[in-house]
DNA sequence: TGATGGTAATTAGCCCGGCTAAGGAGTAGC
DNA sequence: GCTACTCCTTAGCCGGGCTAATTACCATCA
């Protein structure tokens, strides 16, 4: 099919590409334009895995934040995630109205509340994880050790560059 | 699936740091977790800085595809995102009315229609494409040449992973 | 040639989840 | 105890997924 190769993005024929405003003795700036598309085209097709099973991206975003760091009020959350408070109000709505969480009130201030998973929203979490990786790890068994070690790599280094 | 998953810190109190960053047993399990996590943890801070132009990431990911690939109807533009038609013709109906691609009728066959880019698409797309790396480039020149050079192969082995 | 079935695009209408603006409820400082 | 601030929530907009149904066109075959 469209077998481009990804090596530069040379748009082939009519198109003049190459704007990108990466100069090009520049390696980060090529690199920055390749990753992104790279990482938004992946992304996409982890998404559009999700159908599956009845939780969405948002919602199980935030269980797995809860199930890594624990009770958390609305507002750390939304921080986290990188959205607007009503915007979590509404995910965490929708996450006890399945039972995945459970809403009870901050013990030192009457303004805040904590969020905290359920029984059934940890193993929710837990199944889901597994089932949302069957896709990709099934990909990644096609690979070799080397080109393994190398994502690998770049899953931390991604997440180092994604620190705040 | 494997089991035990590795990276489930007792959320009750702890808060796990080090937790999802182990590398062990299952080389492939662990990985599609784990490059799981950091590609929709990154794709969500990339798409967050969309929000200071005013082209929606889908928006974007068909204007970048008619830029590379030339006019294409609907259908193949819905085949290529992995959306439904409908979600199409929506996204395109955007496209045109705010003047980035033009329908045209398709020579051969009725039924069909020509989505193509108009001047200023085109150039929508490349300003855009540089403005949105912007700030993924900023952070990947804080990385060394061995860093970034992981990164550029992840890139690699990400298209070929998600090919077709 | 005219009915029949298939295919492409669209419309209608649902739902999720971003957002802003505005409104309680609770806290804290004076 | 008033005022200001903080946190959460509600109300309501919008984009963009989806399915189901509709319309327009093509192709085939009796």
């Amino acid at each position: 099919m469209t077998g481009a190769t990804p090596t530069t993005s040379p748009a082939g024929a009519a198109h003049g590409d190459a704007a990108t405003g990466a100069p090009s003795g520049d390696p980060t700036g090529d690199l920055a334009v390749e990753l992104r598309i790279a990482l938004l085209r992946t992304a996409r097709r982890l998404r559009s895995q999700k159908s599956v099973d009845d939780l969405s991206d948002a919602q199980f975003s935030v269980l797995a934040h809860l199930h890594v760091h624990g009770p958390r009020t609305p507002g750390e959350l939304a921080d986290a995630e990188h959205v607007r408070p009503p915007s979590m109000t509404r995910t965490v709505a929708a996450l006890e109205g399945a039972g995945w969480v459970r809403r009870t009130d901050h013990p030192d201030d009457g303004r805040q509340v904590l969020v905290l998973l359920t029984a059934a929203g940890r193993s929710a979490v837990e199944e889901t994880r597994a089932r949302r990786s069957a896709w990709l790890h099934e990909r990644l068994a096609r690979l070799d050790d080397d080109e393994r070690a190398t994502l690998a790599a770049a899953a931390r280094l991604l997440r180092a560059v994604v620190q705040e």
